[in-house]
DNA sequence: ATTTGTGCAAATCGTTTGCATCTGA
DNA sequence: TCAGATGCAAACGATTTGCACAAAT
């Protein structure tokens, strides 16, 4: 989708989000956004920030992180009970889940149909629905 | 379900299991499958175990629910990155996840049918599919 | 000027591990 | 007997937090 997003472009995202655009928020926004979906740890999105080089401590990406899921502009998914992973993408989708090498992929949210889900229980609403598909290299022959 | 499980029918469980009928293993199995399908974390089992007598070390506890898991004993969900959660129900089931109070509940099978899968990426085999329904109290009114 | 964000290091929390000691078959 | 289990405390890894300093409005 975006080839590549200008400072601007970012500027007007941190903004459109309530959140005041920093240079460390800009640049890591940078790498979430520019190219495509991604899935990241903190971890990962650390080392790539280093790597580029980027100055800004482990903490403020966790930090950043949170700060972006609460706005919005990422999505939390829990797959792994030891690692948090962040999804740029926001909207209605499902994952399939790598076990052996611990990769995200996106499933279109309309390639997974979830029918007859029962009604949640008196007084409670459901939030989110997330499917998620284990899968591991078939290791035939 | 099972009201009350003698000694003799843990045993055969876990013998059944290849697992050696210790002390803490039959005292644990008698916590978990002693009434109903359970969801626990170690430390709530833990807690229960100390409560009830059971001279049992938190290491211990984590050492068995892994045991157990392996051995097809017990089902381990993923649905809070902070904290793993064991189910006593090991049959094809999905889960209400209350985020509100951290309670999981069991959805039926045959409740929650999920259609149209895509095909997972090549060589590739499915594994599990996960449905994860996160709820909360609705505060309408 | 004031508010908000950042970096660092220390603290926290769930979980795992090393190792000496016990226990079940 | 003796492989396998357990307890304890120390180690761990991911995440959070406290606080002094820096940057944005």
């Amino acid at each position: 989708m975006s080839a590549h997003l200008t400072l601007h472009d970012l500027d007007q995202r941190l903004r459109g989000a309530g959140l005041r655009p920093t240079r460390q928020r800009r640049d890591l926004a940078g790498l979430l956004y520019g190219d495509g979906d991604r899935h990241v740890t903190a971890e990962v999105l650390h080392r790539e920030a280093v790597e580029a080089g980027v100055k800004v401590s482990l903490a403020t990406v966790y930090n950043t992180l949170h700060q972006f899921t609460e706005a919005g502009l990422l999505r939390q998914v829990v797959v792994d009970a030891q690692r948090s992973y962040f999804d740029t993408n926001t909207g209605h989708h499902h994952h399939f889940y790598n076990t052996a090498d611990q990769e995200l992929i996106d499933i279109p949210g309309d390639h997974v149909a979830v029918g007859s889900l029962p009604t949640p229980p008196d007084g409670m609403a459901i939030e989110q629905v997330d499917v998620v598909v284990r899968i591991s290299p078939n290791d035939d022959r």
